[in-house]
DNA sequence: TATGAAAGACATCATGT
DNA sequence: ACATGATGTCTTTCATA
């Protein structure tokens, strides 16, 4: 259960930078022999290390602003009805092709990442499609501008 | 400025499954030549509607936990400096590895998806680096427990 | 822009050090 | 872990429609 060594790091950064470079590239900049990095790949694959290839989609494709929210349940008098709620909360949220990510906080509690054309629309859409649910303790959201890290994640989560 | 039709969007799909996918795997599946397939990659990388190839990393190299966590500053009387305090609070947490992602929300607020092994790290990091920063009004620490969409967002952007 | 065919590049695997 | 070579597959290019 051991795990990666400087080579094998060597190689990740490289395929997360470009997951197209072929293995004779890597090999060059990495000063190793081609067969050693294919096999260290191979390796890296089947001990799911490199869980999968994807693209990370355009600005074009990307929703323009992002938002995090935070959806609070009140806590009922019986419990297993608060996790129902929940369960029922996220599901719902999660099937909206704007909502980008969704996630359970706590007990009692849920955060999704919402996409939309500008803040405005991402409010009316708290509004009309969160804040209208029956029990909700507290809905809050967090707009989110400039990224200074983590930019990408929009293109890497939204769909096509 | 027009955009995408049925097959981009379908080879779009295809390789956000599986970035992996040969030309020819891709053909096959939508019952198109390889030269047509190719020429299609092409333009979409042309014109940036696919950013870049990358890997996913597995759980292994996942922080085991995330959280995501607001900080409002005060607002000072001198409007440059609240400015200049963001940048450097923003440009601070995008320096520390566990930290995934760093965006600005709104004039005063900075929102962060923070990793660790567990919800109590987090909040000692989020006590020992963040609480002890001068003038800021408020700051949310939002656990991330299961996700049900948008999974895999660690294994995006965490780095080896 | 779409296609078919041909040339070249690449991954993959087996074998041996 | 590394080297080499054989094999089949894939990408890429180009000429044509």
């Amino acid at each position: 259960m051991v795990q990666l060594d400087d080579l094998d790091r060597a190689i990740l950064r490289l395929l997360k930078e470009d997951a197209r470079l072929t293995i004779s590239e890597i090999a060059e900049r990495l000063n190793r022999p081609e067969s050693t990095i294919h096999f260290r790949i191979k390796k890296l694959q089947e001990r799911s290390f490199i869980e999968k290839y994807t693209i990370v989609l355009g600005e074009q494709l990307r929703p323009k602003t992002l938002a995090i929210v935070y959806v609070q349940a009140e806590t009922p008098i019986i419990e297993d009805f608060l996790e129902r709620y929940i369960q029922y909360l996220m599901k719902t949220l999660s099937l909206l092709p704007n909502v980008l990510a969704v996630a359970r906080s706590d007990k009692d509690g849920v955060v999704a990442i919402i996409g939309g054309e500008n803040g405005e629309q991402i409010n009316k859409f708290v509004e009309e499609t969160i804040q209208v649910m029956p029990t909700l303790k507290r809905v809050e959201v967090f707009p989110v501008n400039e990224f200074v890290k983590g930019d990408s994640l929009a293109g890497f989560l939204v769909s096509v």
